[in-house]
DNA sequence: CCCCAGTCCTGCGGGC
DNA sequence: TGCCCGCAGGACTGGG
């Protein structure tokens, strides 16, 4: 998504607004006047990422933070519908125009911050390394301890950045590791396929545009339909056979911490 | 420290 | 067909 986005580098903010919708707005922050006052005039500089947030730097040194969660899209075509268009940023100076910010569900959130105020919301103490960034001794000195199940502790973003729910259950089949494995029960050899994995399925998931899943909501930053499903090996796959180890129908699904996981109980023991 | 349920929302597909 | 339920690429909070 972030990638879809770079072209508004070195744009200047014309305007922006919170798009009327029909029920409760998305958090934007601060208030809409105020936001504006701090954005108009400024120029983009750089299109980042935090975790799984797209982050825009500006001139001033603020960073507008468009942060998605479940269903929301940072864009610079046409949104999916009219209907959940949230924020819009239009721009002078660059080959983008608007930027948008459309959510479905409206649980994301568009929000400015200070140096300072960044630094206290997505510091070391709020967000570890980026998921892209692990290696097998990383994973093992920030989770090594833990008796938390892994792929739990997969999700969670002050140890982990970036990786997601259905992602943690792909990773952990390629690495071929039970889901329910103690991270403290996870030998040295094990972690290193788990970093390995982690690269391999969110290197080729960013190369595919990401996951477009029955309801269709995930799209790029063109609203075009990603393609990482086609690769799922586990995924919404419960009852189909395993690629890895070619047992049939062994795919299954568990919930763990409220959550879908999906595991092959042939080729992934704990 | 870690679990769990609940919350913020909309919309979809399945079962009856 | 219509309705109800469960479920969804996330994160945070409060209680135990």
């Amino acid at each position: 998504m972030r990638r879809g986005v770079l072209g508004v580098v070195g744009g200047r903010i014309g305007d922006v607004e919170r798009v009327a919708c029909r029920r409760k707005p998305i958090a934007i922050a601060p208030r809409i006047d105020h936001f504006r006052r701090r954005v108009v005039g400024q120029t983009i500089r750089e299109v980042g990422r935090v975790g799984k947030r797209v982050v825009l730097r500006l001139d001033s040194a603020d960073a507008i933070v468009l942060e998605p969660r479940m269903t929301g899209l940072v864009l610079v075509a046409n949104p999916p519908s009219r209907e959940h268009l949230r924020f819009r940023c239009r721009l002078t100076g660059s080959g983008t125009r608007e930027l948008l910010y459309w959510d479905r569900r409206g649980l994301g959130n568009v929000r400015l911050f200070s140096p300072a105020e960044f630094e206290t919301a997505f510091g070391p103490e709020k967000l570890g390394p980026d998921a892209l960034a692990m290696t097998a001794d990383l994973f093992r000195t920030r989770l090594g301890g833990s008796k938390r199940a892994v792929k739990v502790a997969l999700l969670d973003q002050r140890a982990v950045a970036g990786i997601g729910n259905l992602y943690a259950s792909e990773i952990l089949h390629v690495a071929g590791v039970h889901p329910a494995r103690r991270c403290d029960r996870i030998t040295r050899d094990q972690w290193r396929r788990i970093a390995d994995a982690t690269h391999a399925v969110l290197e080729t998931a960013i190369r595919c545009e990401g996951s477009t899943l029955g309801d269709g909501t995930y799209r790029n930053a063109l609203n075009q339909a990603g393609s990482y499903q086609n690769h799922h090996r586990v995924y919404d796959k419960a009852g189909e056979g395993c690629l890895r180890c070619g047992a049939e129908s062994r795919i299954v699904r568990i919930v763990q911490a409220q959550r879908s996981t999906f595991y092959c109980r042939e080729c992934q023991r704990n």
